[in-house]
DNA sequence: CTGGGCATCT
DNA sequence: AGATGCC
């Protein structure tokens, strides 16, 4: 049986049991200590105990976001619709019948009186994701997302240090529920871990609560797919852990294969031809012939899926890998329309990633054509290196001078895809930034910090005169350091008004953007006989006229044919200096007033306590959470390391433990010491995780080593915090 | 009347 | 580059 060299681990005990595959389950695993029934010990991995392993779920997210946008919205059905989708909604409507992924048209139907807000753009949804993901790990560092609102984390090193210290296991007792259990006949003493396990989920969800005004559920059990499989038991805002001796009650109620995370539609198709409909049918299938047809490795995690096992470790996600925006559409048959449409996306899509401040090294576009048959899987897409002169202005703020040049670009990926000599009929469309890389130089790095989820309200004051020279001094160590990064919003104008060159000639013609560089660029030419439109014409003839002006008010790079093309508002957006400030305007990424039926859109008046810059809320947060985080306060006391705070070993990053907490070097010991201990709390937490656009943590190029896992753990970050304004001279 | 992301693996 | 999976 074709057992690869992955998996292995926990293929010491499965595969063994896999030879007994018939057998049911219940596999010949010793247990290790209580647990005796059929539980399936996993673990048995040598070095690792039994993990704690929390899952968090948050209620109704999108639905929940809006409500705390506009409290108008908690009393009434509420239903969140992307296109003709309602996406989610929240309890009030669910008790009206109304269900995820319902059609707009049924979900009206079933009930009238629903209020509907739009939610195509994700913007809120993903900030307020990354700081319930942020909070979490202020805690514990080991969170890996899924999705905007569910979030795992490996709670195993919290409970072992409480566990040492617990004075009394006695008297104490597991918080929520207890799958198939009445938590009060349950002991604690029996399950310590997943007791101790029970109590931090509660802090934690009590935590994303009071400081989030977010509910959500969380399950708690020794992998990752039993604690999700768990977390939804009661629902909503309630949690439940899973005792290895019910295991099987919970793989076993599962109503389908379907319902296994990890066994999507596909696979549930192919297993069902198998003559696979049950969980229990796929335990009992012999391995052999599930290898058969899909491999080994998948065979076997397939098998291990059925009968509760999971090894795979919580991966702290970090900063996301690739950046993305899209819409979908009934029809989209022209090409003015896609580049207008493409236009857009990019224009959103350079401002998140500017606002992430790497620098994407890949661009790719992805459509989907009409079928009548198959919509859902003709996805098509082309990428391409971006040239680094380009990349390079998105992180420093010429991004308008980017979706210029990047348009071109995506048209020429689009051409490689579509014949725009035959009709075409696409119904979505997609532009993606990957590869991002950390920026290395610091440059001037006048760290204005920009806050990529909190929104830095306004631009700082750049009062950075005095405080740069802090961070200046003493940053530069060794590695580079975190701050180093953005330019300020000041700097970004500026740069773009003086960036204003002479127009050079394009590699992209007009005709090689529209038909594809094959055809071979006639350039002016070819525009001027071209029928254009006639926003299109009135532009040209504006272009004419004040030729030189606009010429010189174009950015170095830019392409004259393609912005010809563009539509005049677009056009004389883009030359407009708001185009620089708000940049997002035309996109979507501003929020579109959602249009909401019945209720005035507060648009002020956030729910009191979630809002707050998360600065005050941490505080006491570990002290309350985790004794031997807080050991009194981060005051004095602390060696202030000027090295690193992160540890790098074997290929990927360590986070020092909480109680070794190192200062980043640019960060002056004294001016820390002086701070609150709450914001002391908050600006260690936040160094821990590394967020920011810590650039070049990556010191050598590790070949390729372990790829996706190195990535993740360098890449981690992302984000950044206004906390350092509490280090400028106020 | 089927969304808008993200990730991983091949 | 595509498929698949998850929310």
């Amino acid at each position: 049986m074709g057992n690869s060299e992955d998996e292995l681990e926990e293929d010491d005990t499965e595969w063994r049991s896999s030879f007994l595959d018939p057998a049911p389950l219940s596999p010949a695993a010793p247990a290790p200590a209580a647990a005796p029934g059929p539980s399936l010990n996993k673990s048995s991995a040598g070095t690792s105990a039994q993990r704690v392993i929390l899952h968090f779920d948050l209620d109704c997210f999108y639905a929940q976001v809006e409500m705390i946008r506009n409290p108008a919205l908690r009393e009434v059905p509420l239903g969140i619709q992307q296109k003709y989708i309602i996406v989610t909604c929240n309890y009030v409507a669910r008790e009206l019948g109304l269900t995820k992924l319902m059609s707009v048209t049924d979900a009206k139907e079933k009930c009238p009186q629903l209020v509907l807000v739009k939610g195509e753009d994700l913007t809120h949804y993903r900030e307020m994701s990354y700081k319930v993901t942020e909070l979490l790990m202020s805690y514990c560092p080991l969170v890996e997302r899924l999705g905007f609102d569910e979030n795992f984390m490996d709670a195993t090193e919290m409970v072992e240090r409480r566990l040492t210290q617990a004075p009394d296991l006695n008297n104490f007792s597991f918080t929520g529920h207890i799958y198939n259990h009445v938590s009060a006949n349950v002991k604690a003493s029996d399950h310590p871990r997943l007791a101790l396990g029970s109590h931090i989920a509660a802090e934690l969800r009590e935590a994303i609560h009071s400081k989030l005004g977010l509910t959500g559920c969380a399950g708690i059990a020794t992998n990752k797919l039993l604690a999700k499989l768990v977390s939804g038991t009661f629902k909503p805002n309630q949690q439940t852990t899973l005792l290895e001796e019910n295991l099987c009650d919970i793989m076993g109620c599962l109503s389908s294969l379907r319902k296994v995370p990890g066994i999507g539609h596909q696979t549930a198709k192919r297993l069902q031809a198998l003559g696979l409909v049950s969980v229990q049918d796929l335990q009992r299938f012999p391995l052999n012939d599930l290898v058969r047809e899909f491999g080994g490795p998948s065979a076997q995690r397939l098998k291990n899926l059925a009968i509760g096992v999971d090894d795979s470790p919580v991966t702290p996600t970090g900063a996301p890998q690739s950046l993305s925006d899209e819409d979908s559409f009934k029809k989209m048959s022209s090409t003015k329309d896609v580049l207008q449409k493409i236009q857009q996306l990019l224009s959103s899509l350079v401002e998140r990633m500017n606002k992430d401040g790497r620098q994407p090294q890949t661009f790719r576009l992805t459509i989907r054509r009409y079928s009548k048959t198959n919509k859902l899987f003709g996805r098509e897409s082309r990428q391409c290196p971006i040239p680094s002169h380009i990349g390079q202005k998105i992180p420093s703020g010429r991004s308008d001078d980017a979706v210029l040049q990047l348009v071109p670009l995506a048209m020429k990926l689009f051409h490689k895809m579509v014949d725009s000599n035959t009709s075409f009929h696409l119904t979505l469309i997609n532009v993606c930034f990957s590869n991002l890389q950390t920026r290395g130089a610091a440059v001037s790095g006048k760290g204005s910090i920009t806050s990529f989820f909190t929104h830095g309200t306004s631009p700082r004051k750049t009062q950075t005169s005095s405080s740069q020279s802090q961070q200046n001094d003493s940053s530069q160590s060794a590695d580079s350091q975190c701050m180093d990064h953005q330019f300020s919003v000041h700097n970004m104008v500026i740069q773009h008004t003086s960036q204003m060159t002479v127009t050079t000639k394009s590699p992209d013609s007009y005709e090689a953007a529209l038909h594809g560089s094959k055809w071979k660029q006639s350039s002016v030419v070819a525009v001027k006989d071209a029928p254009l439109q006639k926003g299109c014409s009135a532009a040209r003839s504006d272009f004419d006229e004040a030729s030189n002006t606009v010429t010189q008010r174009l950015p170095q790079k830019f392409d004259p044919e393609v912005f010809k093309l563009l539509p005049e508002d677009i056009q004389v957006e883009l030359l407009s200096p708001a185009y620089v400030n708000s940049f997002p305007s035309t996109s979507t990424s501003s929020s579109a007033p959602t249009t909401v039926p019945d209720v005035p859109h507060t648009p002020k008046a956030p729910s009191p306590q979630p809002s707050q810059p998360f600065t005050e809320n941490i505080k006491g947060a570990v002290n309350d959470l985790d004794p031997s985080c807080s050991t009194t306060t981060v005051n004095h006391q602390r060696p202030l390391a000027t090295s690193g705070f992160l540890v790098k070993e074997e290929g990927r990053l360590s986070f020092l433990g909480s109680s070794d907490c190192k200062f980043p070097g640019n960060v002056d010991p004294e001016v820390f010491s002086e701070l609150p201990p709450d914001v002391q709390r908050e600006l260690m937490s936040e160094w821990k995780q590394q967020k920011p656009m810590l650039k070049t943590l990556s010191s050598k190029k590790p070949g390729k080593r372990l790829m996706t896992k190195d990535r993740k753990a360098a890449g981690k970050g992302g984000q950044e915090n206004s906390l350092f304004k509490y280090f400028k001279p106020s």
